[in-house]
RNA sequence: GCCGAUGUGGUGAAAUGGUAAACACAGCGGACUUAAAAUCCGCUGCCCGAAAGGGCUUACCGGUUCGAGUCCGGUCAUCGGCACCA
């Protein structure tokens, strides 16, 4: 369409001016507890958005999906009477900025304030209601400065044997070393086999590594030992998994995480190796299988090889481990099916039955997981299996699989055989029987293990908040606070060095911190700042403290008061959580309602929950877990029904349908589309359809003459609406109410499109019925329910909101204005419809009976037979079974 | 391989165990118009039938129920995640 033609609806003129009303007005500023506007009395409603990553690209289509979904709410609560936090900020750290800014030159502080500039005005245009005084942005020195806080914090506690963090003070007063301290840290560094990717200069978190490549570019990610930051999460594994049942988060969601986490129970077992000193320990999920166990495996990695190996077999070791070496994890993982390896020439001893077993090395065995070192029972693991097959070691049957099924490769639940003591026992019997005896003679201990590893934190990039540590004689030490924010140098020269060497190293000068002194050139990675960004929207700007203790308790808990947790997660249980939401103190999470994409599940929602915890063990934070209620929104595809992308050339640009359809049709869209969670493809026709709605609605109050100019309907009067208008409307407040709350934004405007339709019907339109429609469709289409209401004001004051929208309450419905005084009732026979009647709404059960068995039709079918039985659904139906 | 989600008209979809397909899109017909666009009104799951009407229909098979898109068991397909985790 191109722009001379005429509009439906002049929204090209009245969205900006309402935008602008609306923040010259501070229309959707949110004061905070002390503010002398701040109404205490009022229920909290935080409603949160993942912050966007300002790109190049600008905004697409996507964005908006979520956006619009927690505008629509906050307005909403707004609306009942919450104060809500509705906030906006940027994540602006990450490669892709730094990626950028080397292709071009261009410094990246510079591309990314035109980014964030674009995104700002590209999300203004859709008029959401944030409160733009909390914005925040990861890469200002005001912020950051507290994400370097944060570090500080984490580098100066530790998990105590309560699982809670706690000051490094208190090991420092019990006397520990210097080298026992740093061992406790949660931020510690740590010489250990890291994913580096070459192309990007960086190492990488696991979390980031993708089938052996990186997860931003595809490149290569290559294993190698480099000295790292590492954040201690494992030391939060098990609450980060217990603690998630207090939340309202998609099973799906909270399942990835147990799943990334991974726990696994199970025990260490102590293997000695014959005629050496040392011992092999193994993890083992399967204890009872110990009698079957014919061989062990280290992973090639492991130090004992060195110590064990035998000179026939030496060669082979090395070549192998040189192999193995060489392998990128990529080819490690492709590789998975044939399985390789190579005898050590030593042999273990079998505590349990004192069998002389081989020491092979294998590549299937992963150095970081478990011990490293692994019991062999291949008749009931299926690797163990395969490579017993292929190098022909022996498989010993020792659980007895139930009928029918074949014991070799048998991995269930069965019963203990050809084990000794244990014959007889169910494998969980067996379990915990052989655990007891291990434990007893010393030889091995109940033990749980995770897949988690702990969270590589460290990245040789220039785009990221600097670490704020200094090295001096080979130690680390942390700054001190009052030398925060640190900024990182200004280089003109921010490119990677080809080396692990960071780009930091190049600012000669920045790095001598003192004669004596370096400072750390490591960066921190993008997670860093979308850690806890949420808790800086409650107090944004805020120069003495990451966010006011009378703020985050507002915001998080909704107590103006204490906070109410003394034991973190004990609050979290699930016999707590329906209380909990009827109690909203005691839910464990602060922000009410999380909305955004399923791509964060386990990186961005894993770390924040990590960081959060530990803010809360030392008392920062009022909240156990930082997101109470989370819900991802459905991937939106291009017309073809395949992933937006420009090769494939079927991206959708929001500016584009602002432009054409205005900012109301594309919210709109977007939540009629279908559910939220639904992935579903885009359709400009389907813009067309609500646009032409919102021109419908645009008609029941304006006029046209044949100049083309608009004016109020002279059919708008000051008049209450019939009974059957009255109807659609009550219904529709009620709908659309219910669907809000449900989330279930396409119902709702489907709801409002039947009103529409019976209000577009009625010769005479009734002002003050319209303008209550026009408070239920505002959440959803702002500007054009904000026009529409000073157009009506203008000659009807007293019906019409007095300044926005938004400052009106939402309608109560009158459910005397729903019933009707007839109902249709259906007929069945045998199930099948045969017969419609309307009923009088009071008639009685027999009544119903009766006019349903008077319906010759309803006669017809049965036949003249007696009925056996029948079922009346006052209201309903009624159901004739002969 | 394991885990999860989803399967309803030509399309996006709707449906507290109670009239399957609301609301839209597309299509068809009509009104207005010199004409078109826009707007307004009507029709539109499939099969048989001139019609009245009848039969069938929520991926497939079976079960529970007076009644199943919805609940239970099994099968298949698509999408997403994890994947040598001992």
């Amino acid at each position: 369409m191109s722009s001379e033609q005429r509009k439906a609806f002049p929204f090209s003129e009245f969205e900006p001016k309402w935008q602008g009303e609306w923040e010259a007005s501070k229309a959707y500023r949110t004061p905070n507890p002390g503010d002398a506007d701040f109404d205490a009395s009022k229920p909290k409603y935080f409603v949160l958005d993942m912050f966007p990553y300002p790109s190049g690209n600008g905004l697409h289509v996507g964005h908006p999906e979520g956006y619009t979904a927690t505008d629509i709410i906050g307005r909403f609560k707004k609306m009942n009477g919450f104060n809500v936090l509705h906030p906006m900020g940027w994540d602006a750290f990450g490669l892709p900025a730094e990626q950028y800014a080397i292709k071009t030159g261009t410094h990246p502080r510079v591309t990314t304030e035109a980014n964030v500039a674009n995104f700002t005005k590209q999300l203004k245009s859709l008029g959401f209601a944030y409160d733009w005084d909390r914005e925040v942005n990861t890469t200002d020195p005001g912020y950051f400065k507290w994400t370097q806080w944060i570090f500080l914090k984490l580098y100066n506690s530790y998990v105590g044997d309560d699982g809670k963090a706690h000051p490094i003070s208190e090991l420092e007063a019990q006397g520990l070393s210097r080298e026992e301290i740093d061992h406790r840290r949660l931020a510690y560094v740590s010489e250990a086999p890291v994913n580096w990717c070459p192309q990007l200069g960086t190492v990488l978190a696991n979390e980031e590594v993708v089938d052996g490549k990186s997860e931003v570019g595809g490149f290569p990610v290559e294993r190698r030992p480099m000295r790292q930051w590492m954040l201690r999460i494992t030391s939060y594994a098990q609450r980060l998994i217990d603690e998630l049942d207090g939340l309202d988060w998609p099973e799906s969601i909270k399942l990835l995480q147990r799943n990334w986490i991974g726990r696994s129970e199970g025990a260490h077992v102590q293997f000695q190796i014959s005629n050496f000193k040392s011992q092999i320990q193994v993890f083992t999920t399967r204890p009872d299988t110990l009698f079957g166990a014919t061989y062990m495996v280290l992973a090639p990695e492991h130090r004992l090889v060195d110590e064990i190996t035998s000179e026939e077999q030496l060669a082979a070791v090395e070549e192998y481990r040189e192999k193995t070496a060489r392998k990128s994890d990529l080819e490690r993982t492709e590789l998975a099916k044939e399985k390789s390896g190579v005898f050590t020439g030593a042999y273990a001893i079998n505590p349990v039955n004192n069998e002389r077993i081989p020491i092979w090395i294998a590549d299937y065995v992963l150095m970081g997981y478990g011990t490293g070192a692994i019991m062999a029972v291949p008749a009931h693991d299926e690797r163990d299996f395969e490579f017993a097959k292929k190098f022909e070691l022996p498989i010993k049957q020792v659980v007895q699989p139930p009928e029918g099924h074949d014991w070799q490769g048998f991995t269930d639940n069965g019963i203990a055989v050809n084990s000794g003591f244990l014959d007889g026992l169910s494998t969980p019997e067996a379990k915990k029987k052989i655990t007891a005896w291990l434990e007893e003679k010393g030889l091995g201990k109940g033990t749980t293990n995770f897949k988690l590893r702990d969270w590589l934190f460290s990245r040789q990039r220039y785009w990221g908040e600097p670490f704020p540590i200094v090295w001096e004689n080979g130690q680390h030490r942390s700054l001190p606070e009052s030398e925060l924010p640190l900024m990182p140098p200004t280089l003109e020269d921010f490119k990677p060095t080809g080396t692990p060497e960071p780009p930091l190293s190049k600012a000669t000068d920045w790095v001598q911190y003192s004669a004596t002194a370096k400072r750390e050139l490591n960066t921190m990675p993008q997670w860093a700042g979308s850690c806890w960004y949420y808790l800086r929207y409650c107090d944004a700007r805020n120069s003495e403290r990451f966010v006011g203790v009378e703020a985050e308790r507002y915001w998080m808990t909704g107590s103006v008061h204490g906070s109410q947790f003394s034991v973190p997660g004990s609050s979290a249980s699930g016999n707590n959580r329906e209380q909990g939401i009827e109690n909203r103190e005691l839910r464990p999470g602060g922000v009410d309602l999380y909305v955004g994409g399923t791509e964060h599940a386990v990186l961005h929602l894993l770390y924040a929950r990590f960081w959060h915890k530990v803010l809360f063990d030392l008392g920062y934070v009022s909240t156990p877990e930082p997101f109470q209620r989370l819900v991802n929104q459905g991937l939106i595809l291009g017309e073809d029904g395949q992933k937006m992308s420009k090769s494939r050339g079927n991206v959708v640009n929001p500016d584009d349908v602002v432009r054409e359809y205005g900012a109301d049709a594309l919210r709109l869209y977007e939540m009629f589309m279908g559910p939220l969670e639904q992935v579903k493809p885009w359709s400009m026709k389907g813009v067309e359809g609500v646009y032409r709605f919102l021109a419908r609605v645009w008609r029941l109050v304006m006029e046209v003459d044949d100049e083309g100019v608009w004016s109020l309907s002279k059919a708008l009067q000051d008049v209450p609406a019939n009974k059957q208008l009255t109807k659609a409307l009550h219904e529709t407040i009620k709908k659309c109410g219910e669907d809000i709350e449900k989330l279930s934004f396409n119902t709702a405007i489907s709801q409002m499109m039947v009103c529409t339709n019976a209000f577009t019907g009625a010769e005479v339109k009734p002002a003050g019925a319209i303008v209550t429609f026009l408070k239920v469709l505002s959440p959803f289409a702002p500007h054009l329910a904000e026009e529409l209401n000073a157009q009506i004001r203008s000659q009807f004051p007293a019906l019409a909101a007095k300044r926005f929208l938004s400052d009106e309450t939402w309608p109560a419905y009158d459910p005397a204005a729903l019933i009707e005084d007839e109902v249709e009732v259906v007929f069945q026979v045998n199930g099948k419809l045969r017969d419609k009647a309307r009923v009088p709404i009071q008639a009685t059960k027999e009544e119903i009976e009766q006019i349903a068995l008077a319906s010759a039709r309803v006669q017809e079918f049965m036949e003249g037979k007696p009925a056996k039985k029948i079922i009346v659904v006052p209201g309903k139906l009624v159901n004739v079974v002969v």
